[in-house]
DNA sequence: GGTGCGATTGGCATCGTTTGCAGACACTTC
DNA sequence: GAAGTGTCTGCAAACGATGCCAATCGCACC
């Protein structure tokens, strides 16, 4: 910086505030800086800066996995908000508790960034209060934590209105996969359970539940499940985009025909769910990355605003997994 | 510090020594500090102590995309061994090459990152050149730069190796899927397609290429083409998964079987892959990740080293879309 | 008992910025 | 022409760590 203040023939103090766009400076001057600065292709070093104005201009986003779609497309969501507003993002993977544990107490504490971001970890009260521990904002994304800024969607609405797409097409034999693993329920799943069970019941309806592991190889293990009961059923309704994969795979090889012998919806509409023609309900996961960041940035240019909740809308895709089942097709035709 | 040097009843340096794990610190005083810290919650600001050593212990990440499984999974590979080596990593997505220009002279410059890793850019001598003038270490993943820390996989022999497969099986009218964006000829799809050239001419078959945009569109749109010539394929090798996806999609709404009409081959091994049990040249993507990562610990620890090439191996994965034409079965029968 | 040595420890300058404060300067206003 | 009012600029003290250097300590050895 010294360089850049000899080259302009200015002191310290009048590049930094020439370069941080602080106001007291002379146009011309603050141009001479600017020419210096770019000339030299210089930038402030962060870390000295953060030391003064105990800002670090940076955000710790903490997702569980970087591998699925979903958290790639919130990150890109968060990155384009993030650029725009100047802040850069650390990525952190957090697969179990232990390593939340471990990132926690040691990794972006304290004083290395100014907010962290929880993308979809569903993470219970106690592990809230020890993120909170850390000193440092925390922003949810993909969860709705109350007296926290969160974003969110409805997963129980939606789920509702999901399966009373499979319900005014006719099924009433519709069954809903669940998914478990070894932690127990996540808030989503619980959420979107909760919604199918109410929305079956509204329509007097008998819920059918199956409860696999998560991901595709559920989805494949639940339908195994399904096909050998003794009625199986017309419509399948997948927690998850990735389970109905594991659906959709197990009826491709059986050679049962999607929709024509059973529906199948799924939820997140992920880019495979376009890919594999698959009815679903959208979660607009860009928007809540981006919208996660705004709340970031809230959260740190006015730490006293009460904190802020922002519920984003889902919407159903309809494509070709789903249809009117082939008895009603049958009397109808 | 002070705080935890006064609980410690010791001298701030000593404190320093102590938690860096620096030699010259009695056990007993080290317990104590650490047990001071722990108490304290506190941990060691990296902005000061980067303002001194002139580590800052952070690494810059450029990707292309975030969404594309492969940068999800590069990621991960990346983050897990960063961990190890207690580094974070800032994430930053240049789209295109302005945003990669605008990145270059501001975000990650000098002071702020101890090295950065590109990951996929297929960036130009140009572009490369501009990125040196940061002045920081830069690591290549996925693709091969002279003269600089690079991992990546062969394309050309891996898709000879692919291409050769088809052959085996006893096609001989394979088609090849090349895409290309706006910006031209990307150096992974240059070499694989030359792969295909060599396998092909050597087994002294007719080469038949189509080149379509990117992703499953552009599978789609080649497929279109190919299902029109006087004589379709009765082989597709897809530049990659994705594209492949785009072919088997078509394929599915034609109702044309695969691979009893048409064997599909992509390349990748994405998860999609295994899902619609596509044929595919599997690069190690998760190790690709880790292994740029452990290359940009070496360029940060001996920056002096000689650049070090890394080559990874690719496999076929053999799955459900390919296997040897209707016309060979029907002979052989 | 004095000396020398190695192992610990404390003091202090230092890294690159920001920022409060005061000085310099130009320009009004009386 | 002096005083008042801004606007702009420079000085110097932080911020929180590190690392050099010197001081201290315990201990064995002569």
């Amino acid at each position: 910086m010294s360089d850049v203040a000899e080259r302009a023939g200015v002191s310290l103090s009048t590049v930094s505030r020439a370069l941080r766009g602080a106001p007291g400076v002379a146009p011309q001057v603050r141009e001479n800086v600017e020419r210096a600065a770019a000339e030299l292709s210089y930038v402030v070093s962060r870390g000295a800066s953060s030391l003064v104005t105990g800002r670090t201009g940076r955000v710790a986003v903490l997702v569980p996995f970087l591998q699925p779609w979903f958290f790639g497309v919130a990150l890109a969501g968060m990155n384009t908000q993030m650029r725009s507003s100047g802040r850069d993002m650390l990525v952190y993977q957090v697969g179990d508790v232990d390593e939340l544990d471990g990132c926690i107490r040691s990794l972006p504490l304290r004083s290395n960034v100014d907010a962290v971001v929880a993308i979809a970890l569903d993470l219970d009260e106690k592990e809230i209060a020890q993120l909170d521990e850390i000193g440092v904002p925390v922003v949810f994304c993909s969860q709705f934590v109350e007296c926290r800024p969160s974003v969110f969607i409805d997963n129980s609405a939606a789920a509702a209105a999901a399966t009373r797409h499979l319900l005014n097409l006719g099924h009433t034999r519709i069954a809903y996969i669940n998914s478990r693993d070894a932690t127990g329920f996540s808030w989503s799943s619980r959420d979107r359970l909760r919604g199918y069970r109410q929305a079956m019941a509204a329509a007097g309806a008998e819920p059918l539940v199956v409860t696999e592991r998560p991901g595709h190889e559920g989805g494949a293990l639940a339908t195994g499940r399904l096909l050998s009961l003794d009625v199986p059923p017309t419509a399948v309704f997948a927690e998850s985009d990735d389970v109905a994969m594991g659906v959709l795979r197990v009826l491709r090889r059986s050679r049962l025909d999607v929709p024509e012998v059973v529906s199948v919806m799924g939820f997140d509409d992920s880019d495979t769910a376009e890919l594999l023609d698959l009815t679903t309900m959208a979660q607009p996961v860009f928007d809540m990355g981006a919208c996660a960041a705004r709340l970031a940035d809230r959260v740190i240019d006015a730490p006293d605003s009460e904190p802020e909740h922002v519920q984003l809308e889902t919407r159903l895709v309809v494509r070709q997994s789903t249809s009117t089942p082939r008895s009603t097709r049958n009397l109808t035709s």
